[in-house]
RNA sequence: GGGCUCGUGGCUUAGCCAGGAUAUAGCGCUGGCCUUCUAAGCCAGACGCCUCGGGUUCGAAUCCCGACGGGCCCGCCA
């Protein structure tokens, strides 16, 4: 309960009273927060005309009059038929300041709800390392975490490692049959083919992925091979112990790679759960026979199982969900059902976050779900594609920017700018900075876009320190620590009458706001609603630095620096939320 | 062919679900501001038939229908 909900039901209160008085009682309208500057609520009052028989602005009049200014209602007026009003700014900015003081990190923070969320996220297949485009959903899954932990969830995440099927058993022939000497012309070949000079980096994933590659040529040009790879198949699919922990085992030094990338943009995942696990423990099986038995369930010629779905809103030439294949082994949707029922003992809601070509295969997985009685569904969260300006990413066309590579430009990029403008650094210092200003940026870069609109990876907008970016967060932080440093002691003064420049009032405003921020950006899924607010934060922070010497203020210096201490808790903890460091300078 | 989704200044983008007053911000552009708390900054300015056409409404960027353009999906793959 924030003061703006307290200020928001006591219109709502005296507006109901009001309308109770012109003897109409019970009729509904809305109160909403306005758009015009220097209001802050607005009752609309064009949708009363019909029921009250007269003219908006007549009955905004009537209304207005009839309301008189206490409690948190500072100022109440009349304009072209809505109703304004004005909150209390001494009651804002007193409580606004002595609740952050009170809580410190967690100020905007939800009480515990108790409910258990899980949130699975990235889940790439271990083949290679991760690139751009895959980005995406880690950055938005990790972000997503992070605000729902805030909206007072225990949340676990979680990454669904794909140790089963062709690709793993393909990479892994690879791994076990193709020479370092290979696997290194190969990576020579492919760093020209995607325009880099340099020697592909030695990093497990990077390593592995050459062998990948040329298990895949030798796959299509050499009998021998493919009939090698299609018995490691059969092996596994018959349940081979030996091949299916060798399979495991190769995933493993992948995964290896992938969580060392994902540890630089400060991405750790809670679990890690392995497909092969469904079908060691049955539980894949036992799937196959609750569908078998229910009555959407059918059999193709071939002995193939499926669900039809066409009841479930599943359109389409082809409405039928299979789930065996005709000699009755699983597919990978009927181990993922069972990945989903397992997900359900652990927690009370699941999130995947999904690219969106998983659109229809997250709809089927919840049809079936329903079928086998599930109370609950899972919910998801789409992220539409990343590209490149020369078109879809592909690491078979060379078109390709990987993560690792972002990454190292960024912090080289950041690098650059301390040295500019920090002289006498240590060397040290200026690395760890770099290191934090370029992570910052890439992940700003990507989670500020709506995750359902379509991305187009630039490297210009990627390395932008600049406006509405990661490290211009970081900077209004960096300034607000300098200046704290520089003050020393002082006492909290939170004494509203103190506040009297627009720009304070404005940066009192938008910290009072935090929390609203972070229930959107977790519970509603709206990740990208909180880069939006860190922006605007710093923006004011920006705004108040400039407009008033805070230091050098007698009388108002505490209240001063009480705000800076304040806009630079909140700052700090919408920099974590978004998985990026404070830093104290820069 | 069917389904889903996106379309907002030169570029990127918020607002759309819960319709309201002058459509948000950044990059880029033009001009100004460092002997004063970090100029990765601040201030001022130019730039918009909110893809198009209908409809609903007192009122539409927002809701409905239709077109056009981009993306994704329609495997006994994972």
């Amino acid at each position: 309960m924030t003061i703006t909900d307290d200020f928001q039901n006591e219109i709502r209160e005296k507006v109901s009273a009001a309308l109770k008085d012109m003897g109409s009682e019970g009729i509904d309208f809305v109160v909403e927060s306005s758009t015009m500057e220097g209001v802050d609520m607005a009752v609309p009052c064009f949708p009363l005309a019909k029921a009250l028989r007269n003219a908006p602005q007549a009955i905004a009049d009537d209304l207005a009059s009839r309301i008189q200014p206490a409690g948190l209602i500072a100022k109440v007026a009349s304009v072209n038929g809505f109703l304004n009003f004005n909150i209390d700014p001494e009651a804002l900015i007193k409580s606004t300041l002595d609740e952050i003081i009170r809580c410190g990190p967690c100020y905007g923070s939800m009480p515990k709800s108790g409910i258990r969320y899980n949130v699975e996220h990235t889940s790439t297949n271990p083949t290679g390392p991760i690139h751009v485009g895959r980005a995406r959903n880690p950055i938005i899954g990790d972000t997503l975490a992070r605000c729902l932990k805030r909206c007072g969830h225990d949340v676990t995440t979680e990454y669904y490692v794909n140790d089963v099927g062709k690709q793993v058993v393909v990479l892994t022939w690879g791994v076990n049959n193709v020479s370092d000497e290979e696997a290194a012309k190969n990576s020579e070949e492919h760093m020209k083919e995607i325009g880099q000079n340099e020697k592909e980096r030695d990093k497990t994933d990077h390593r592995l992925v050459a062998k990948y590659r040329v298990a895949n040529k030798l796959m299509e040009s050499d009998p021998a091979v493919q009939e090698e790879i299609s018995d490691m198949m059969r092996r596994f699919e018959q349940g081979d112990k030996e091949v299916i922990d060798t399979v495991r085992h190769t995933a493993e030094i992948m995964l290896d790679g992938l969580r060392e990338t994902l540890g630089q943009i400060n991405v750790v995942l809670d679990r890690y759960t392995w497909e092969s696990q469904y079908i060691a423990d049955g539980s894949a099986k036992a799937i196959v026979e609750k569908l078998k038995a229910s009555k959407y369930a059918g059999q193709t010629d071939d002995g193939a199982w499926y669900v039809d779905l066409k009841d479930f809103g599943v359109q389409g030439k082809n409405t039928k969900f299979t789930f065996t294949r005709s000699d009755g082994t699983t597919l990978y949707t009927t181990r993922d059902l069972a990945y989903h029922q397992d997900k359900f003992t652990r927690a009370d809601r699941l999130i995947d976050v999904l690219g969106e070509d998983q659109k229809l295969g997250s709809k089927q997985l919840c049809s079936a779900l329903e079928i086998m009685g599930f109370d609950k569904l899972p919910d998801a969260l789409f992220y539409a594609f990343v590209s490149l300006p020369e078109g879809k990413m592909s690491t078979r066309k060379g078109v390709v920017v990987y993560l690792d590579d972002l990454i190292d430009e960024a912090v080289a990029r950041a690098y650059e700018e301390i040295k500019k403008r920090r002289e006498g650094m240590s060397e040290e210092k200026m690395m760890e900075i770099a290191k934090v200003v370029g992570v910052a940026a890439v992940r700003f870069n990507i989670i500020r876009v709506q995750p359902e609109k379509q991305f187009v990876f630039k490297w210009e907008d990627a390395l932008n320190f600049d406006g509405n970016s990661g490290p211009y967060l970081q900077y209004v932080h960096a300034r607000a620590c300098t200046m704290l440093k520089k003050a020393g002691e002082f006492e909290h003064d939170t004494d509203a009458s103190k506040f009297v420049e627009p720009s304070e009032i404005n940066l009192i405003k938008i910290l009072s706001k935090y929390e609203e921020v972070l229930r959107m950006a977790g519970d509603e899924k709206k990740v990208h609603m909180l880069p939006a607010y860190g922006h605007e934060l710093a923006s004011a922070f920006n705004q108040y630095y400039a407009a008033v010497s805070i230091l050098n203020s007698n009388d108002k210096r505490n209240a001063r620096l009480t705000l800076v201490e304040c806009a630079k808790t909140v700052l700090a903890d919408v920099l974590d939320c978004l998985g990026m460091g404070a830093p104290e300078e820069m």
